[in-house]
DNA sequence: TTTTAATTTTAGATAAATCTAAAAAAAATT
DNA sequence: AATTTTTTTTAGATTTATCTAAAATTAAAA
């Protein structure tokens, strides 16, 4: 159907908007992309004649809904893979990324649908972010950031929204995974530094490693 | 490492080079891989350059020691994910096959030793082709043509080689699938005809439906 | 051993995705 | 409002994998 490029274009755009919510600018799909800009107008060229983005010329794209639809359908495969390889082959939370990008592209949709019902249809991928259903519906998003909480709030860590390995292993070490509880006991008025204690244990991160963790502060 | 289509190559082969023990025709590849004599001819160039192939013009071609275990370890792919895709997610054993042709692309060794393990090792793929181990060797395999067996043999079907979904589906309404034993009650001397009793049914084929049946004689 | 047929290779084109360098447009500064 | 900076687009190449048509080589037949 569509080439691994464009589906790579699709996945990067749908995730720009989502932090931006603006039209996606060339510069910042080539940033993600390691390309370049004029690579990068080539190809919004060939998106907006296969209807898959709304391109006007230095305005940024947005994407159509079917162009949305496909990035979903991307996103929900790289995520179920990524629950696969945690779930089932025991590779660590940040071993599984690169691998799902791999993964992501085998498009045959009943693989997909026979893969999330060996999963147990998993609401979640191994870094906390929602699985959309095979109809692209995400659940809503019940979720904080870390930063946003004040001294002696208990949440509940339930995502992070930086996958890289180093980023992951350092969390790990820490022992803040996916499903801990944490009271926040203090913030170092100087420079912001939380003092957490998760498990019984002290522990104390740097503003630069709190502010990709998402928690839920309900049910406690 | 190596491209997509470059890998296509080397498959292909690898397995024309098993059936026929003779130097790979250029015409043989292109048939296999629905391309032409003279695209075969660039890649062949490109391959020999890569000292993935022994190359000589117009004499064909074989694999070098290099190529050869490449190729093995993408057969060990497929035949992993064939694994994987009938035991776990239930799929019949004629649909796994174009699925698996492009999860044997996914190249990351890791992957495909937790595959394997968490499949539990297994000898042979759903449609009995053995499959190498992780240092690329093959057991040795004990098999017959069912065409060349005698009227009154016992035997069980351990293997097809002939994947197309229609044939699949075929052997498996007539409830010839592997694992099943059977035996050859009669040969019809006017066109070969073979008469089988299949867990106490009787059935007929013709040589063209026998010809790709592979079984075995040991174990009665 | 010629002649014919089949196979394989070259020559030259094309399509997809990329690039660099230069031009054009938009945004930010003075 | 004019100038500078940033961003984006075009123009023109390059790389990879493919193709058709014609030439070259090998194999088969007469
Ligand atoms: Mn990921
Ligand atoms: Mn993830
Ligand atoms: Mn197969
Ligand atoms: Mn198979």
């Amino acid at each position: 159907m569509h080439s691994f490029t464009e589906e790579n274009y699709l996945k990067v755009i749908f995730h720009l908007f989502q932090v931006q919510k603006m039209p996606v600018q060339t510069n910042a799909i080539a940033g993600k992309l390691n390309t370049r800009a004029a690579s990068v107008t080539d190809m919004l060229k060939k998106l907006a004649d296969k209807k898959l983005i709304n391109y006007i010329r230095y305005q940024g794209v947005t994407l159509t809904e079917q162009g949305k639809s496909t990035a979903i359908q991307i996103i929900r495969r790289h995520r179920l893979w990524e629950v696969f390889l945690v779930e089932k082959l025991n590779f660590g939370w940040d071993e599984v990324h690169d691998i799902a990008e791999e993964l992501e592209h085998v498009g045959y949709q009943p693989l997909i649908e026979r893969l999330d019902k060996f999963l147990g249809y998993p609401k979640r991928d191994p870094h906390g972010d929602l699985i959309p259903d095979s109809s692209g519906e995400f659940e809503i998003a019940v979720q904080t950031g870390l930063l946003e909480l004040p001294e002696n709030t208990r949440a509940i860590i339930i995502g992070v929204t930086e996958h890289s390995s180093p980023y992951l292993k350092h969390l790990e070490k820490l022992g803040l995974t996916i499903g801990e509880s944490l009271l926040i006991e203090g913030i170092t008025s100087y420079d912001g530094t939380l003092e957490l204690n998760c498990a019984g244990k002290k522990i104390s991160i740097s503003r630069k490693v709190a502010q990709h963790i998402l928690v839920s502060t309900k049910n406690q």
